[in-house]
DNA sequence: TCGACTTTTTGATTTAGATCAAAATCTTGA
DNA sequence: TCAAGATTTTGATCTAAATCAAAAAGTCGA
């Protein structure tokens, strides 16, 4: 279960203002922000909230990894997003009149998280217009990404988004990078079954696009996998 | 092609004050809005701007119809939205950086539209704080909606997803409504092709779910239809 | 270091939905 | 009113991805 963590503030309030989103507040503003805000341990597995439940908090990652997701009927799970040390996660919700979760939150890993009071830190807001925008950029940077989600659930086949998410990764971490979380949670974030996304894994392998060693994926040919991920 | 509207400003004002975005401002605000507004006529078909054109101005419908869609390289278009008289469209836009439009949009009817310039209007925005909220508040509603349709889209059938649509018309007209736009339209909003959707379609009609007449809808069986959707 | 458990891969089979083709129906404008 | 075009439906077939099953590989705690 999540308990209260040990991990004093002020550790944590360094990387805190590292964060756009707080970067802008004046030290009376954060301050205020502490009284209302308590550092949290997870262990793997501890769910945080889950979807449905009435929104009081958003949330920093200090340390860890946090799995935003929603589970269907029959027990299937899509996975939303992953968040990461320095992101924040649930601060959408503020501004959403009916303020329940809309989707469940879990640690992937080991985590240290910020909770932050989300009706005081709106009063903060009210202060503080930069912030203000800087939310709003965030939240339309988000729809712009749901959108291409959409557009490749909608257009683009399994194979397709499986070399997109290898692109993606080889734009941001170098043509040689680790995937550092589990292949089933990639499969779910790609909205397709393990069997498959291993399956497609070993198709690029063999047409020599990727080389695989265990969680390491190197691109061998960044041009074909362009082809493969559909763009042209 | 898209033209200058012979329609007045004047006439249009009224509807325009009825959009929760416009009502809040006063009236020095609305007439310095208005200097840097057009009102467009467009035929059916005519596009108004490009996915990835360069984002200028935001819109509002007084007449017509216009969809929201995304084509692939291959030709297949994905609708996201429709939006009809007295909706807003493109103003998320006006929050993000590099403004390009996300999406194309064109005329699916005979449609007068506004055309409110971003600029201008985020100046007057910084004098109305409540305005603002209101803005936050729909970009937060969107966010939603396509976080369902990204697990619509991941978890759910063509079948369900058919009968959730229903199941939505039927929540807002009541249990007989008309469908007011092309089938194969609602297909691809529903990321179907048209001849699925016809044979889903033809499913709900034999299994006594809904009655068909031409383009009008009769729910017969709301709890079947449930069940058909997916949920439980 | 071993054994239990989890994750990943491989194989065989099924199935939802796409595709291709053509008929049927609807719409529209001359 | 009719012909030309668009839209919808129906039929036959194909295919991407899911499912079911089991082997292989990796992880971890005692």
């Amino acid at each position: 279960m999540a308990t209260t963590s040990r991990t004093p503030y002020s550790q944590i309030e360094l990387s805190l203002r590292q964060n756009p989103l707080f970067g802008r507040l004046d030290n009376t503003q954060l301050t205020e922000m502490r009284k209302k805000s308590k550092v949290i341990d997870l262990a793997e597995g501890d769910v945080l909230f889950h979807h449905g439940d009435q929104v009081h908090n958003f949330y920093f990652v200090y340390k860890g990894l946090i799995k935003l997701y929603r589970q269907s009927t029959d027990g299937q799970e899509k996975i939303f997003e992953l968040e990461g040390p320095g992101k924040i996660f649930a601060e959408a919700l503020m501004f959403f009149d009916q303020g329940n979760y809309p989707v469940s939150a879990s640690a992937m890993q080991k985590s240290i998280i910020v909770a932050i009071n989300t009706q005081q830190f709106l009063n903060i807001l009210k202060q503080s217009p930069e912030t203000n925008l800087l939310i709003m950029g965030d939240l339309s940077r988000r729809l712009h990404e749901m959108l291409n989600e959409i557009e490749h659930l909608s257009l683009l086949s399994g194979r397709n988004r499986v070399a997109t998410y290898f692109l993606d990764q080889a734009l941001n971490k170098g043509t040689k990078f680790t995937l550092d979380i589990p292949k089933n949670a990639i499969a779910s974030m790609l909205s397709l079954q393990p069997e498959t996304f291993s399956r497609l894994i070993k198709e690029l392998r063999t047409h020599k696009v990727i080389k695989v060693h265990d969680t390491m994926i190197q691109v061998l040919d960044i041009k074909l996998l362009r082809k493969y991920a559909g763009i042209i």
